[in-house]
DNA sequence: CTGGGGTCCT
DNA sequence: AGGACCC
C-alpha cells in the first residue's frame, strides 16, 4: 500500500527586510546601526543595531537611549518595501512549478516543492558520501535548466544538529534535495536583489517556518524528520503561528491554574513562559482547547502536535484588499476641517496604489475592480482600546477612469462618498481621531485568482466593448461575467495614465511601457510559461551595473532604488 | 509612547 | 462590521 508522500515545504524569511531595502539604496548604512521608524516605534532594525541591544518594535526613545549613534530612517510609507517585495516574489515564483508560492506579509514566502523534489528524485540516484556533482533540474522539459549540487554537502544547518549521519530514508533524501533547492533560491535572491534571507525546510508550513527561525540571519535549517514533535514541544505557546495573543494568554492561564476573564486579558501581566510540551501534557483533548481559542480548538490542538494540513496557496497576482492608513496624535484631528484634507491625501494614495497594483501590464486594463470603499477609524480613548469601527459604501465607477487626474477623482470621492461614511461612523459632537484608514475591498474579479498567464491572453484588442462609462452600476455588474472580465470601460483616449507628481513613485511594479515578455527556460513544463516580470530584463540575471553617481555596483533592481537614494540623501537623520 | 499593512472567519 | 490571526 502506497503511503501518500509528505509534502516538501520551504519557507523563506527576508532578514530585517525594511532595513535591508534601505541599505541597498544607501550601502553606507550597512555598517552602521540602522533603525526603521514608524511613528513612535522602530518597525525593524539591522543586525548592527541588534548587536548593540536595539530591539524590533522598541520605542524610539528607548532605542536612542540604548544606542546613541543609531541612524533612523522613516519607514511609514511602505511603497519602496512593497515594490522590492513584489519583485522578489515574482522572481522566485518563476522557479516554482505551478507557481506554488504563498506570501505572508512583505518578507515571507512559502514554497510547495513536492513535485519538483519528486521529479528530481526520479531522475537521481542518492549518493551518500559521494563528492561527485549531481544536477537538480528546474524544468521537466529542458534538462539543461537547473543547478549542480553535491549530495554529500548538505547546505546549512539541521535540527537537531550533527544528525545528518543518521538514517537516510526516502523522506530524508527528499528533504536533503529540498535543502539544496532552498540554498539555490537563497543564492539567486542574494545575487539578483542583494537580500539575504533565512529558510526553513520541513514537511509542513508550520514546521518549515519555525525551523527557519533556528538559524538567522542568512542561514537555513532543515528540520529532520521524526523530530517535529520534540522541536515544537520546546517552543513557547505564543510562538506557534496560528496561536495568537489572546489564545496564548488564555492557554497559559489555564495551564497555570489561573482564571482570567475576557476583559482582563490585555491587562494581565506577562505570564511565565509556557511551552507547547507543557500545554499538551496538561490539555489532552481538543475539546479542552475549544473554550480558550474561540472555536479553533481542533485546529490549534493539531498545530501543537505538529499537524498542519494547510497547503501552500499560490498567491493571487492582485491583492484581495488595498488599504492606506495613518495615525494621529491627540488633538490633531477633532473636526471635519482637519479631517477632510487627511481623507483627501489618503484617498489619493489609495487611488495611486490601485493604479499600481490593479492595472495590467499594458497600463490600460483593470485586472480587478474593488466593489466597495471602506473607511475605518479609531478614536482616542483614555483606556487603550484598539477596536476600529468601519463603514463601507459602493466604489463609484468613475474611480476606474484612466483619463481623469487622480487628485480630481480623489476630491470627488471624498466629497461624494467618504465624508458620508464618516458621518455614519461618528455622531458625537466632540471626537478625536487616532487612526484613519481608507481601503478598496471586495475585488469583483481577479482578486481571487488571476494568474499572470491569463493576462496575456487578454492583451489582444477586443472588438466588443460597452458604453455607459458614467454608470457605475451597470459597469460593475457587467464585470461579473467571467468571459468579459478583463474588458475595460470605453476610453476617450488610449493615452497612458497621467503620473501624479507628488513623488517619483517610480512605478517600479509597472514598467509597463515597452513591456517585454520574457521566456524563461524553466517553466514547469505543464504550462506555457511566457511571463512578464516586474522589471527583470530579458538578460534576467545580469547585474552589477555601476551607479553613475558613486560607482558602486548593484543588481539591476537595486540600482534604480539606489539612484533614488542619491536624490534624497537629506532625508536621513543622523543622530549623534 | 503600539505601525502600516494584510488574510480569513463569523 | 467586527474579530482573530499573520508580518
Amino acid at each position: 500500500m502506497e503511503q501518500s508522500k509528505e509534502p516538501i515545504i520551504l519557507h523563506f524569511d527576508f532578514d530585517c527586510f525594511y532595513a535591508s531595502v534601505v541599505e541597498n539604496e544607501n550601502p553606507a548604512l550597512k555598517t552602521v546601526p540602522l533603525g526603521i521608524q514608524q511613528k513612535n516605534i522602530l518597525a525593524t532594525c539591522n543586525y548592527v543595531a541588534r548587536a548593540q541591544g536595539v530591539k524590533k518594535l522598541q520605542l524610539i526613545t528607548a532605542a536612542k537611549k540604548q544606542c546613541k549613534n543609531l541612524v533612523i530612517v522613516n519607514g511609514e510609507d511602505l511603497t519602496r518595501f512593497r515594490v522590492v517585495s513584489k519583485n522578489i516574489w515574482l522572481f522566485v515564483r518563476e522557479f516554482v512549478w505551478h507557481n506554488l508560492t504563498e506570501r505572508l506579509g512583505l518578507d515571507e514566502i512559502f514554497i510547495d516543492a513536492t513535485e519538483m523534489i519528486d521529479f528530481n528524485m526520479s531522475q537521481l540516484r542518492f549518493q551518500p558520501g559521494s563528492k561527485d556533482p549531481s544536477f537538480f533540474r528546474l524544468s521537466r522539459n529542458d534538462p539543461s535548466a537547473g543547478f549542480p549540487f553535491v549530495w554529500d554537502e548538505l547546505p546549512g544547518y539541521t535540527y537537531p544538529p550533527a544528525a545528518s549521519s543518521g538514517p537516510h530514508s526516502l523522506l530524508h533524501q527528499r528533504l536533503f534535495l529540498a535543502s539544496h533547492l532552498a540554498s539555490f533560491i537563497r543564492t539567486q535572491i542574494l545575487t539578483n536583489f542583494n537580500h539575504t534571507c533565512s529558510a526553513g525546510i520541513s514537511t509542513t508550513k508550520l514546521t518549515a517556518k519555525l525551523a527557519g527561525s533556528v538559524n538567522k540571519p542568512d542561514a537555513q535549517t532543515l528540520l529532520l524528520p521524526g523530530f517535529e514533535a520534540a522541536f515544537l514541544a520546546g517552543h513557547e505557546i505564543g510562538k506557534v503561528p496560528g496561536v495568537g495573543f489572546k489564545s496564548a494568554q488564555k492557554i497559559r492561564d489555564k495551564v497555570l491554574g489561573r482564571t482570567t476573564k475576557d476583559e482582563e486579558i490585555e491587562f494581565t501581566e506577562i505570564s511565565e513562559k509556557v511551552t507547547v510540551g507543557t500545554v499538551i501534557s496538561v490539555i489532552t483533548t481538543p475539546a479542552q482547547l475549544e473554550p480558550l481559542t474561540g472555536g479553533n480548538g481542533q485546529k490549534i490542538w493539531r498545530l501543537l502536535h505538529g499537524i498542519d494540513p494547510s497547503r501552500v496557496a499560490a498567491a493571487p497576482i492582485v491583492p484581495t484588499q488595498i488599504s492606506i492608513e495613518d495615525t494621529f496624535r491627540p488633538g490633531r484631528i477633532t473636526c471635519l476641517n482637519q479631517l477632510t484634507p487627511v481623507l483627501h491625501q489618503l484617498t489619493l494614495k489609495l487611488l495611486q496604489r490601485m493604479h499600481a497594483d490593479l492595472i495590467g501590464p499594458g497600463g490600460e486594463k483593470w485586472l480587478a475592480h474593488p466593489k466597495n470603499f471602506r473607511l475605518s477609524i479609531r478614536f482616542h480613548t483614555r483606556n487603550r482600546d484598539f477596536a476600529r469601527m468601519s463603514r463601507s459604501g459602493r466604489m463609484p465607477g468613475y474611480v476606474f477612469s484612466l483619463s481623469t487626474p487622480l487628485d480630481v477623482v480623489a476630491e470627488r470621492l471624498v466629497r461624494e462618498v467618504v465624508v458620508g461614511l464618516f458621518k455614519g461612523l461618528c455622531t458625537e459632537r466632540k471626537w478625536e481621531l487616532q487612526l484613519v484608514n481608507v481601503a478598496a475591498v471586495n475585488m469583483a474579479d481577479g482578486g481571487g485568482g488571476v494568474d499572470i498567464r491569463d493576462m496575456f491572453s487578454t492583451l489582444r484588442p477586443r472588438s466588443e466593448s460597452w458604453e455607459n462609462k458614467e454608470e457605475p452600476t451597470e459597469y460593475l455588474d457587467g464585470i461579473v461575467n467571467n468571459s468579459q472580465q478583463y474588458n475595460s470601460p470605453p476610453e476617450k483616449e488610449p493615452e497612458p495614465i497621467k503620473e501624479v507628481k507628488e513623488d517619483e513613485d517610480e512605478g517600479g511594479e509597472q514598467e509597463g511601457e515597452g513591456e517585454e515578455v520574457v521566456e524563461l527556460e524553466w517553466g514547469d513544463g505543464l504550462s506555457d510559461s511566457s511571463v512578464e516580470y516586474g522589471g527583470i530584463g530579458s538578460r534576467g540575471f545580469s547585474h552589477n551595473d555601476p551607479c553613475p553617481i558613486c560607482g558602486e555596483r548593484f543588481p539591476v533592481f537595486a540600482l534604480e532604488a539606489h539612484q533614488r537614494f542619491h536624490q534624497s540623501e537629506t532625508e536621513i537623520e543622523i543622530l549623534g
